[in-house]
DNA sequence: CGTAGTCTTGAGTATCCTCAACGAGGGTGG
DNA sequence: CCACCCTCGTTGAGGATACTCAAGACTACG
């Protein structure tokens, strides 16, 4: 059930590090990462953990959430390729990091000697400044559109958000990889009306399914501005 | 309208950040930092201007926000005494920041000098990291909060926040010291919902106001657990 | 081919938003 | 000192939206 795939890295870059292509690599930091590999809904690390690592998603997805005293899940954050996560002042996680997608690799920095090598090395500091300030931005991003009234604005912004951050080039087509449930959690709707969301912005032309998970986006001004409805 | 009262800090402490209580001193960045007081509703930074400084908020309360298409704002972060604001990897703010309370007072550091401040001496280096993890940790919390399906709950949980973060002492006694509206905002709900779900946790026995703004938590069982009414 | 998980759609109910009116304080100026 | 105005806060009524419960279709996988 935890057996995890630990393969320590040598100082020498690793290729799958190094394959990472849209991430900005923390390349003094990666001399003490350790890359992990975890299948779909394996824990990367659980709530209420010492705050022992840093870690860095190096391919797949995973998401890092909680569970509410009435069963709710709620998904705090998505984590994509780039993504820096575990950061904490509390000396214990205050959420569950999971893999999503099967195969989901992640770099895994001990805590301790990743603060000792930014306290000598500035540029290290200024890496793991970068890491956490795109934290920053995600989730102040998360809170924007959990602030949307509307179901469907919700799913809209979204979908232009995951679009974003997907594929620099083809910025309209979007491989969702996460189920419904998880957009639901992330978007606290319930999983029928992201599902009705999503069919109802098929039909007003905003988005094309080529599967259940992958998607085009044809009208962004739908998904953008929802307000324009009532006009 | 934009006057700001700038007053720059001497290499020695200043008393005004040595009068911050609750909040963790930035000592060593503090010697950097320039003072400025700002009255109800002034802009601190706006929206979309260079970010040429970090801050941190000594005295007073101010909103991080931002304004939709449709007119709506959505308060993205609430910042108290000690909380820091500013960091973002993009060249221009996405938010801007108001004083809510007359008189907030907050402390400015250059960016530049930080950073160079920063790569020389590692405990601003860890000064910073703390701050920003603090950052997070608010982020994640709004989302929570968020994430609330009803009305009541937002309120309860923003509640318990605001109570957490107000003085570690007297851990009932909140003074929100903003508007209905800035809760709205805050919470994403109508400034009329929100005064609906306080009269409500009144009536329930959760709370007790002294004043409009000035309230005590009674029953705080009531305020984390919605849930528990479908019992 | 069956099974489990995922996704969609429907019907009824609860919740929240909008529009509206009114009350309460806090300034300001006469 | 009082009247006035303005912002803020509360409460009500009606309509829109999302949730819950439920059932059925689709997919992946053993």
């Amino acid at each position: 059930m935890n057996q995890k795939t630990a393969a320590p890295i040598m100082p020498s870059r690793d290729q799958a590090i190094g394959a990472v292509g849209r991430a900005q690599p923390a390349k003094v930091l990666d001399t003490v990462a350790a890359v992990r590999r975890y299948h779909r809904g394996q824990e990367i690390c659980g709530q209420q953990t010492p705050v022992e690592h840093w870690y860095r998603v190096l391919a797949g997805v995973a998401r890092k959430c909680t569970v509410r005293a009435d069963g709710r899940r709620q998904i705090v954050d998505l984590l994509l390729p780039g993504d820096c996560f575990g950061f904490a002042t509390q000396s214990r996680h205050a959420f569950a990091v999971e893999a999503v997608a099967d195969g989901t690799t992640v770099a895994c920095y001990p805590r301790q000697r990743a603060e000792n090598l930014a306290d000598t090395d500035a540029r290290v500091a200024r890496e793991i400044r970068e890491m956490i300030f795109d934290a920053i931005t995600r989730l102040q991003r998360q809170v924007l559109i959990l602030g949307r009234p509307t179901a469907l604005e919700r799913v809209g912004s979204f979908l232009l958000y995951m679009a974003a951050r997907s594929a620099p080039a083809s910025v309209d087509r979007i491989d969702l990889q996460v189920s419904r449930y998880d957009i639901a959690d992330y978007l606290a709707l319930s999983s029928e009306t992201v599902s009705r969301a999503l069919t109802d912005l098929k039909f007003r032309g905003a988005i094309r399914f080529a599967s259940t998970r992958q998607l085009n986006i044809v009208d962004r001004s739908v998904l953008d501005d929802e307000d324009e409805t009532a006009a």
